[in-house]
DNA sequence: AATCGACGGTTACACTTGCAACCATCTCGA
DNA sequence: TCGAGATGGTTGCAAGTGTAACCGTCGATT
């Protein structure tokens, strides 16, 4: 049976099969030990880097529907890792920012995927991981792109 | 702030957000054309390019779970896309196979992920896509062996 | 032949998710 | 200043998902 398709190298089977090994490799990693789900401890990554973020900006920044963020902001909130601070101009935007226990509860996780991306970088080689960073970021540009 | 760790280059971070925008960009392309969830979609594409396969074989080839592999092939069956013809030697298996209609449906899906995937090397240039996929595979690779 | 564990596949249940509809607030123009 | 539409965020609901428990069958050991 000739076939010009081939399921194999197709990008998004590829990327996606990859996504979620990877995703369940980490995820064994906190699972146990924090009790979180992915879009939380990408909320709790996103408000530590940078610090004070909107829920529409965190959305935007990782690509999280705006439910999905809300739910985890709550979720946070109900942990009291994080805390909403209120806008003086706008009283419909709400301010995001961890708590002392939120960060440190950041820094810990942070900790344990710094040593798991170190371990991953040992076993690809050196600048593996930037390469395959470039390029995802390349398809990222060109999605985007085509999307207007 | 200094900070040891940036989720932006945190690659199961990367790799989802990539995964994720890709598999919407594509989803678009056929949800509405066909109406099939993701798994489907998989399922049918191995069935079509491998010829026959067993439930299980599907799951290990497309890394899904064995419970999404079930309900994708009951609903490809339902429409009439597969049948299952039992193994002689060994009743517990079912060898599944795409109808004719079936085979109409993979063709013209195939299609359109072949033009997808030509739009896409289009903007990336030459090469590119297959320097992503060899980079993937190393991933998965690490992974598989990390897992034992 | 009877038993035990392994295996292919399905199902019940609880949880997560996306979509759409919604509320409150803001902005802009008539 | 009023109304229409846009925007930040939440919620109800239907659909998708993973876990665990399950059924039937097989292979090996006894």
């Amino acid at each position: 049976m000739p076939d010009a398709f081939d399921l194999e190298s197709f990008l998004p089977y590829r990327l996606n099969r990859a996504a979620e090994l990877i995703s369940l490799s980490f995820s064994r990693e906190y699972k146990q030990r924090f009790q979180m789900t992915r879009p939380e401890w990408r909320a709790l990554a996103a408000l530590g880097s940078v610090g004070s973020m909107t829920a529409t900006e965190i959305g935007t920044h990782s690509n999280m529907h705006k439910t999905k963020v809300s739910r985890a902001v709550a979720a946070l909130e109900e942990r009291r890792w994080l805390k909403r601070r209120e806008n003086e101009t706008d009283r419909r935007v709400e301010h995001l920012e961890l708590t002392a226990a939120g960060q440190k509860a950041y820094r810990e996780i942070a900790d344990l995927a710094h040593t798991y991306q170190a371990t991953l970088e040992k076993a690809l080689g050196t600048g593996a991981i930037e390469r395959i960073e470039a390029g995802l970021a390349d398809v990222e540009r060109a999605l985007l792109a085509k999307r207007r």
